[in-house]
DNA sequence: GGCATTTTGGACTTCTCAGTCCAGAAACGA
DNA sequence: TCGTTTCTGGACTGAGAAGTCCAAAATGCC
């Protein structure tokens, strides 16, 4: 009896996550698309799992929402790839810009970011939590990269690279999110990533880069 | 006696709005900082009139949400300033960063714009509104200033203002909004203002400024 | 002053939803 | 196999809020 288990659990991955993974996924599903108002009994409906059993394991509503936020935060926003450290410095943010564009902003993603902006009036601690696990962990490792690149004279933040970081950040996400939050998400095709991520690491090398100590 | 009414009107400026204004301006203060969530009550109460008459005149909450956007769309965003159209690209530039960092992006217009955000999950229409009376046309007077400086020479957009004109305003208000909307708001005392507003327009000089077409 | 309209406040209905309770079913452990 | 734990579904409570109703008061208009 024990073995037939097992052996259906290694059948259908989704089973590999534990229940409260799957109800955590759901309920993210849920608000992600409904926003914090909706009920817990669609939650527990979406979870396949009756409302009592949200109860027993969350407590509340906002514990279950707090649980689900801190299963996500992590995940939400890659770091720098390790593989594209070594690269030229306009590969590498043309690369930062082409990770963006193809996986963190659609619809999905700018759900979730909508999600979160509006859980932070509600629950304060939320929108820092956020900040903290997604965009400022971006941002350091790219401010720590590029003071990298300009001690090897391959970059001239002249002396904030803090600042350069967050203003390139700035530009890749800046607009396609405003769209994206106002609910004018459209589909990029691959040429017009391409293309936004070749035109960011332009404009961030000619600003940037170091030929103009060479002019 | 209608003399007495008119001289309390002179005296009293918030008077010389309509009651209907002056309910818009309660609704949408609430509404700012509360969210769509806000009991209709609570309005009228902000509004100081009857519940009653909130619906006599609105309809509805959703109708009244409606109306309280229409009235403040046009205001959200403020055009460019004619006055400084003539002036060198870095100045015209950096007034507009000033602009920005002094008017637009305190708490209040934050919380209208995550107000908008959250609004536009629940009625998809009212971030088209918003975006169109907002963003868009300064998006777009930027675009056409850009355009005619570039055939001055004074600009070099690489014949696509309106994408540069659109990474310009992404630099601008990437970061700083990121933060706001998630809670993370801090006050920008005027040197920081000041710094980052010359900031953002050398970056943008830097990359397409005309002195690349002199080295 | 007198008539018509609007406003008021407060009671009232209806609905939705968070959270509870419980008895029976299923899953689990030894 | 048997006892324990957990899950289920469905009824239930209580709170809060949208929207309605109405009689009395205020306001506006001529």
């Amino acid at each position: 009896m024990s073995r037939q288990t097992a052996a259906a659990v290694q059948l259908t991955p989704s089973q590999l996550l534990s229940a409260r993974a799957r109800t955590l996924e759901a309920a993210g599903e849920m608000f992600r698309t409904h926003g914090y108002d909706v009920a817990m009994e669609v939650i527990a409906a979406a979870a396949n799992v009756s409302k009592q059993t949200l109860y027993n394991q969350f407590g509340s509503k906002e514990d279950l929402f707090k649980a689900m936020i801190a299963d996500r935060a992590a995940v939400m926003r890659a770091p720098l790839n390790a593989s594209s450290l070594e690269r030229h410095p306009r590969d590498m943010l043309t690369d930062v810009a082409r990770q963006y564009y193809t996986h963190a902003c659609g619809e999905h993603e700018i759900g979730y970011y909508r999600m979160m902006i509006g859980a932070s009036q509600q629950f304060p601690d939320i929108g820092r939590a956020y900040y903290e696990a997604g965009p400022k962990q971006m941002l350091e490792a790219l401010a720590l990269w590029m003071a990298r690149e300009e001690r090897l004279g391959r970059l001239d933040t002249g002396g904030d690279p803090q600042m350069v970081a967050e203003h390139f950040l700035s530009l890749i996400t800046g607009h396609i999110e405003a769209r994206g939050l106002l609910g004018l998400w459209s589909e990029m095709l691959p040429a017009e990533i391409e293309r936004r991520a070749r035109f960011c690491a332009d404009v961030f090398m000619r600003a940037f880069g170091p030929q103009r100590l060479l002019g």
